[in-house]
DNA sequence: GACATATTACTGTTTAAGCGGTATATTACG
DNA sequence: CGTAATATACCGCTTAAACAGTAATATGTC
């Protein structure tokens, strides 16, 4: 599934069992009501920091995955941020 | 940890894993040569649509984990997207 | 059907994301 | 140390994201 439309309707599910509205959300997310709408419909370009907000207004948690994820971590723990 | 600051060193460390420049590798995910300095550098503002081909090239995955979660999946098999 | 509420759509404006070019700083390696 | 590669930084330029306002649909609810 794109991810866009994934964070479509995973923004849709969690405001609508939230209860408000998107410009009542939006006030609560701290952005405009028209990002809302935008992500609401799939929108590609929003930005980072705006989805952001609203990850954290609906208690959203964002994780990563990949064949290399498991050495990244391993890497973290030994302090080798980078090489 | 924040979003952008985890996006910042999973990148860096995929990438190098791949043995690209940050200029090589942005021709290789086609965006520009700095909004993958900007992106390692943990900017907060990049785009979705940027985030997306940068992940796709470096065979990222991305999910996401709610206490709604649960619901949410319950709720598409039985096709109720929304309400 | 009428009426309220919410969603969708369009507007103009402000701000900045992404871009390639280039210049400087940093790092790696012989 | 020198030098090549890479990363970092800054530059204008173009495009569009985010915004609030408003208007038009749609979705209820009585």
């Amino acid at each position: 599934m794109a991810l866009e439309k994934e964070i479509s309707s995973i923004v849709r599910f969690h405001r609508k069992k939230s209860g408000l509205s998107q410009a009542e959300f939006a006030k609560t997310a701290g952005v405009g009501k028209t990002v809302i709408f935008d992500i609401e419909k799939g929108k590609q370009t929003v930005r980072l920091s705006t989805l952001q907000k609203v990850f954290i207004a609906l208690n959203i948690r964002v994780s990563f995955s990949s064949p290399l994820m498991d050495a990244f971590e391993k890497s973290k723990e030994e302090g080798n941020a980078n090489r």
